[in-house]
DNA sequence: TACCATTGTAAGTGCTTACTTACGCGAATT
DNA sequence: AATTCGCGTAAGTAAGCACTTACAATGGTA
């Protein structure tokens, strides 16, 4: 031999191999990687992944499996979902959190939708076991908001997945479709829209948020500006 | 040779070909389906296939092509987006429509997110070429009607993408992640919930949409339906 | 120092891939 | 009836795939 430099002990070599087979099967999906590019990453032969990892696929769900083991840990709903938090607060800050997510981890999301186009049956799995508790908990809380009357009636399942749908398509724009190059948005500002756009609506109301102005036909010429206004731009590209 | 029942014509191949592919890509992905299965479920010798498309690759992109074309004829956007319509109804049908397309042809939405995933820089275009009609034309609905005092002051473009985000990931769950079969919902109170939901909020008005009611404080039990109350139900599963 | 379990490599294995070459056959044109 | 054009096939090719085998280098321990 040449010369080898540093040998790795078994379980940082299996974990280094985790982490750089989470990124390609994470930028390529599972067909669109082989385990030699994997190997060449590491620096390794490939005989030393099929040491570690008994085939391909135990590598891939040990990749999944290690995502949302991380994407657990950090799992800010339970404790937000609180009745006496005032709503907007609460949900701007359950968007941005799930926005800033996203940034952070974009291999998660990128590899949720890879497992999910393609295994089929195993990406139903994957939902019901980690979305899952999400749309529990959020449709649970609209729903006890709807009893207090604080919510008006409407389908609670439907209306927390509207309020994730819009959170979870704009990251997916950005970070999926490229937006984020062409219109860069501040998370912020995004989850502060979106929520008072899911909590108001988009047409306005006849009167203020807490102190009572005087009420007007609606479609007069409402421009005072509601709880925070953002200002309209120009699209010049689509994103 | 056995026997040769058939002989297409070279069009006629060509177009079996596409469809089948259509059919594969969309369900495996570029790299999961090989050009012998197509050939294979097109009954016809792999060559044929190169005979028509000099490669897999231009293979992909002339089915993408051909979704694109046929998604692009039934545009109903442009005939829609009328100041003089009234608001709900106008996204209520516009809500239908991108969900019944999506019930009809849950090909093309596959093959997007494909080629998403799989391909960055094809990807950015395609969706540049192809969604960003959508938005600009949506976007500049919004601003005008902002202009007009119809609805608030707020980022057209982050309106906009709120409403596709809320429609498009519904129609995500109920198709890639297996939410339909878990829970069926009707396409025709999913539009008109969203778009009730993105028009109006989730938190009452303390009067109706068109004549006037008594004024009641907000957080007060306001349990009287709005415009369509649909029937909180209990969530089995989650989807 | 001698041992030996463990981490590494080189060089395969058989199989599948996208794509090609050489040729047969059917039907419309002449 | 002969020719010709083009749709079709059989049987490849070289490269790439997941995965294996045989063996060498390493470093802690006796």
């Amino acid at each position: 031999m040449v010369s080898m430099q540093h040998r790795f002990s078994a379980e940082d070599r299996r974990q280094q191999i985790l982490e750089i087979a989470t990124d390609l099967f994470a930028n390529q999906g599972y067909d669109g990687t082989t385990t030699r590019e994997i190997a060449n990453k590491a620096g390794v032969n490939e005989a030393i992944i099929f040491r570690h990892f008994p085939c391909k696929d135990d590598l891939y769900w040990a990749v999944i499996d290690d995502q949302c083991r991380a994407a657990k840990k950090n799992d800010f709903l339970k404790e937000k979902l609180r009745l006496d938090q005032e709503p907007h607060k609460l949900f701007s800050e359950l968007a941005l959190g799930l926005l800033q997510r996203r940034d952070k981890e974009p291999k998660l999301s990128r590899l949720l939708f890879f497992t999910a186009l393609e295994n089929h049956e195993l990406s139903h799995r994957f939902f019901r076991t980690y979305v899952a508790e999400y749309y529990e908990l959020l449709a649970d809380y609209i729903r006890q908001q709807i009893d207090r009357g604080v919510f008006r009636p409407t389908d609670p399942l439907l209306a927390a997945r509207s309020f994730l749908g819009m959170v979870v398509y704009h990251g997916l724009v950005q970070n999926l479709f490229g937006g984020s190059s062409l219109h860069p948005f501040e998370n912020q500002r995004v989850a502060e829209t979106i929520s008072s756009i899911w909590l108001d609506g988009v047409v306005p109301r006849p009167h203020a948020k807490h102190k009572a102005p005087p009420i007007r036909k609606r479609g007069s010429v409402a421009r005072r500006p509601r709880s925070r206004q953002v200002g309209q731009e120009k699209i010049s590209d689509v994103n």
